[in-house]
DNA sequence: TGTACATCAGTGAACGCGCGTTCACTGATGTAC
DNA sequence: TGTACATCAGTGAACGCGCGTTCACTGATGTAC
């Protein structure tokens, strides 16, 4: 829309079309993502994105990449260097508020057809993988982290499906974030007892 | 198919359906669950389901509310009273394998648009967490309840979806459930101790 | 026991829809001379 | 600096598809007499 030049040459439909997609995404959830729908937004023939993606998978693949890359932005952000257990909350409660602001993304993201071609996609949730073991590692040193890893990434991760899902509720953000801080404290209590 | 009477008057067509709706989406996904697929597949008009489900919406939660049941039915046969955190990983194995056993229904389960006014859902949800909130206060009498079994939940339905989606293996049966028992054993282990 | 009839489960044609994708095309851009 | 032309981003008509849902209908079932 803000396209000083107004015909023909678009200037940069393949961000256009990202950026009408996320729009769709959030409005319509992921039912609503389709590459018609993505051409009427950025005002465009339905067939141009065709100039930029292959077909729908690529569009939706390109989306789901960008997700990732944000998420992996927020984690970092929301503590550089996590040391204890509260700092990793601090990254859950990021984890999950990712999911609750993009509720459809967060679902393509994690759980389209999600084929086993994309390496794109494997790419990205082996390096989230990867992440959380070094997390888990700098913050329970003593665990198993592979094993370890694995918990921490799957609790969180359920934290913000069943926040998404209306499960749970997550009305205020910060009742949202008070909760996620409580089931990690709760866990830890199951047993009591530090990393040393 | 193995319907006495072949014509015309099908018998149990709403039974019909809902068996049909469960082999497609086995089959097809979540993608695949249309109501004329379901016709197509119960041998049937494509109008004729109507005679028993108001619309695609009706039908998609009669077949969630079976998962529901189903779900519940496997986990309590998991182990019917469980005191201690290994009889607590039986059941999370159990939920896990109910996921990764029937991806698709598990998905329309817990991530269909669920709109908040299928009060079947509603139901069958609040009633899954009370039964984790049993559980965990079973298991972990000192614990926080609430706070508790909110972790345990999400802990184990992470497990579930990261399975489900790829982003941990599920090869073997075995590997899975010692994968998932793990995780707990992981979990508990960030800071020893049980419950007294 | 036999018949008339109301009920209601299933039919099938039809509607309008949005989709992904193809194709031959057009017209703006930028480069070579 | 000015023109010829290749490139390539975008057009728009068209395809075939499966969908949800409506409608007037038909024919099997079971009940009342």
């Amino acid at each position: 829309m803000s396209q000083a030049n107004a015909s023909y040459h678009h200037g940069d439909l393949r961000a256009a079309c990202l950026r009408a997609a996320r729009e769709l995404l959030e409005e319509n959830g992921d039912a609503g993502l389709s590459l018609r729908a993505v051409a009427r937004r950025a005002g465009v023939s339905a067939t141009a994105p065709y100039r930029h993606f292959a077909d729908r998978e690529a569009l939706v693949s390109a989306v789901a990449a960008e997700g990732y890359r944000e998420l992996a932005g927020q984690l970092a952000a929301a503590h550089p260097a996590p040391r204890d257990p509260d700092d990793l909350a601090a990254i859950a409660v990021a984890y999950v508020r990712f999911a609750v602001d993009h509720p459809a993304l967060f679902k393509v993201m994690f759980t389209e057809p999600c084929d086993p071609g994309s390496e794109e996609r494997a790419a990205a949730t082996a390096a989230i993988s990867e992440y959380v073991k070094t997390l888990v590692r700098g913050v329970f040193p003593d665990a198993d982290p592979e094993a370890l890893s694995t918990a921490v990434w799957a609790f969180v991760h359920g934290l913000a499906f069943l926040h998404l899902d209306g499960k749970l509720d997550a009305a205020t953000p910060e009742a949202l974030a008070e909760r996620v801080r409580a089931a990690v404290r709760a866990l830890l209590a199951a047993s009591p007892a530090v990393p040393r």
